[in-house]
DNA sequence: ATTATGTATTTTGAATACAATCGATCTGGG
DNA sequence: CCCAGATCGATTGTATTCAAAATACATAAT
């Protein structure tokens, strides 16, 4: 006997969104790349109003570009987009290392640890895959454990964007390394319970991310 | 002779947004009031799918909810979300002051100071509007100086839900005497371009002010 | 040959029409 | 009298249609 759970009622327009919102975050549109509502019918099987709303969506979360009877582009991270994260990705990474330092639940900290060893375990196999994957999920546990709504949403929305970045850029070895080093001591300071070193840590190591990126943008650009 | 500038071609949806944005951050939609299309049709003269774009929007900006077949709700400021404001924009405004005192001109600084006088005179005549208008600007001022447009959309779209409740909380004469006083520190350490004291000053203002607005949501809710 | 202008095609903007879902009320049975 | 189920009305979701704007192309004039 399966489990009966409800169906579910998803939006089409919702469900445009996020596979769009995917579709640019790993960079199967292309920035600057036109999107025309009609291919867009097209390929979902939709009319043209889901997809409308789909697009407006989009665009307050800064993925497109609405121009005026002139349909939707995605948009361009230029080089400049990135040096603007920079700091305010740190501020909110900082913020968020501080709450989650003082709110973390034992257990939480236990499962940081758990994924820790699971991203190391990643990296030394050379899974860049699941390296991103445990990657994200740790970030995500810092967020769960920070507990403020607000600041879960605006990370979201920035580290979408960033993320588009590290689709287009590749992961040099070295940095890759780099980036495993300073995860160890950011899950110290976590069990540590140590707010201001965490907090330092994790601005550090966003700005080392972000730093790695800039060349290739740069170049693309 | 009239200057000769581009013809103004507005789209409806985003007309329809600004509008609804501005009446519910004025509190002329009550939170947790229902939105209904049908009589935003007719208050505006529209059509429905414009109505339908521009509360998609508001919806990705956080103002509204929606919810699926059952229409569009103003979303609630709970007393937790503006708990939750606080070390947000705080941690925003720090970076902004940072990066403002790194970036100023010296006219924005100039500039800084007059508005600052403005204010000052504002409050002594008691003009709660005016001073708002110029706190405002201020606010504006220094994040234009800070010169990061992805910091420059999260405090817009942060401080309309931090406004919204302002509109409702009424300022005390306490507080606001306090505001005035901690605004002519700030000004002090910009004149300085003293970045960590702005940073320190802006966060504590703003922690402050929020500080002042619990009360009143506490009570409404 | 090049540029400008007029026309046609394509694409987006908005309105209307149709379908599906939800809530409330009404009715019949206990 | 109260509760369960059905039915109706209202509201939202989606599709289709109509209108306006922009681009592309062709033609004409210099």
């Amino acid at each position: 006997m399966t489990a009966i759970s409800p169906i579910e009622r998803r939006a089409l327009h919702k469900d445009l969104a996020d596979n769009l919102r995917r579709a640019i975050i790993h960079g199967e549109f292309k920035p600057g790349e036109r999107i025309s509502e009609k291919a867009l019918c097209e390929q979902f099987g939709v009319s043209r109003t889901p997809v409308r709303e789909a697009l407006k969506i989009l665009s307050a979360e800064g993925l497109v570009q609405l121009k005026q009877n002139r349909g939707a582009t995605v948009t361009q991270l230029t080089a400049r987009d990135i040096e603007d994260a920079f700091p305010v990705m740190g501020a909110l990474e900082a913020l968020a290392g501080e709450l989650a330092a003082r709110n973390a639940t034992d257990a939480q900290i236990e499962r940081l640890q758990t994924l820790q060893s699971r991203m190391t375990a990643m990296f030394s196999r050379g899974d860049r895959k699941g390296y991103f994957k445990v990657n994200e999920e740790i970030h995500q546990l810092i967020l769960t454990a920070a507990d403020n709504a607000l600041l879960a949403r605006l990370m979201c929305s920035v580290s979408a964007q960033v993320r588009r970045a590290r689709y287009q850029a590749n992961l040099s070895p070295e940095r890759w390394a780099a980036a495993v080093a300073e995860h160890e001591e950011i899950l110290q300071a976590f069990t540590e319970r140590n707010g201001p070193k965490l907090s330092r840590l994790l601005k550090a190591h966003l700005a080392n991310k972000l730093a790695s990126l800039l060349p290739a943008i740069k170049k693309g650009a």
